[in-house]
DNA sequence: ACCTGAACACCGTTCAAGT
DNA sequence: ACCTGAACACCGTTCAAGT
């Protein structure tokens, strides 16, 4: 066929229909992308260099196509609320894509600037050295849990018929699940910010 | 060939080799596994049902290999501690296996005792209703986050050439990677457990 | 510069055939 | 019951050939 005189791919098309294919199906693949956009698998490779850079171009499109407000480092607990929550909120758009970023390298500028921002804010709260980097490890740690726990589709832990009294009470009286996820995320918020908060005073 | 007069594969040594190849190589395979135990492919699903069984038996294996004290239910924090770093310290051991853990529901019957304990230890600390499986989400983030942070190479994060200044000194503050984790470790540890305590007090 | 089709080196799983 | 080899339906990536 050879070359057409308007390309048939863009990175853009690309981007939009790999993250159809996650939200539908909880992953892609080359052949089905190629398939969706109606081309070869291997023209792909003209727009990107392979599975990881779409995988990257994922992660930027979730994270800026609803961008937080300005956040105001003065107060470093309401800025911490923003920005995790932020990251937090790009996967409850597109739950199924966090199992497919655990195992990348965040290179997104943008991404990184959420990053830049977390920084900001403990530097603010009053955290030095490397307290700063641990504190970021942390609410990384959080948020990324947070994250894959929308990706379950239910309760994570299946306790066997007999046994394990407290746990199955506790499952019992976590409420319907998509209350759950939310007081969940809500709680653990708490207990990062109250957490820092604590050691910043000890 | 045909069947022969004792059994050539065990799960346990099944186990073993698949460990071996994750340690190694950061995942394992059919092939793989079936020519480091020198049997062909097909024969692997006599043992086991599929790569699913195989990845669940791996959890297993890291959670009980290296079996936690009996926890004291009257001391939460303490008994809280004991507990998280006893599924980080699996993951320690075998950092490269975390990300193949993510996507699967936990059934193994003695990792659900982990989180049994886990529950026993929230109840003696106050905690009751929704707040029980709360706090086990937030905690569960945390040490999968944990375990995750030990199965990437380096920094997570790499800025760009231009800008970011304040994340860049953070990490040039964050001291040598292998202290970094276990700091970084230490210090979220102490901020859950301090949060926790905030929540109660609060 | 951008597309195609064929080729390569991988996967997990099934199944008839053997003992 | 437990093994084998062949087959099937998938992957990601490369590359010569086209315009």
């Amino acid at each position: 066929m050879g070359r057409p005189l308007l390309p048939l791919i863009s990175v853009e098309a690309l981007t939009t229909a790999a993250l159809e294919l996650v939200d539908e199906g909880g992953d892609f693949s080359f052949p089905k992308l190629a398939k969706k956009i109606g081309v070869s698998q291997s023209s792909i490779y003209n727009h990107v260099s392979g599975r990881d850079e779409i995988l990257e171009l994922l992660r930027h499109r979730i994270i800026t196509e609803e961008p937080y407000p300005p956040v105001d480092h003065s107060d470093w607990e309401a800025a911490l609320r923003v920005l995790i929550r932020a990251y937090r909120d790009a996967f409850v758009r597109h739950p199924r894509l966090a199992p497919l970023l655990v195992l990348q390298t965040i290179t997104d500028p943008d991404v990184i600037g959420l990053y830049e921002d977390l920084a900001l804010a403990l530097e603010a709260a009053g955290f030095r050295g490397r307290d700063v980097v641990a504190a970021i490890s942390t609410i990384d740690s959080f948020a990324l849990g947070a994250a894959l726990d929308l990706a379950a589709p239910e309760i994570v832990w299946d306790p066997p018929a007999e046994g394990y009294p407290t746990l199955k009470r506790a499952v019992g009286n976590a409420g319907p699940s998509e209350e759950r996820g939310g007081h969940a995320f809500d709680f653990g918020l708490d207990v990062i910010i109250g957490g820092l908060r604590a050691k910043l005073a000890g």
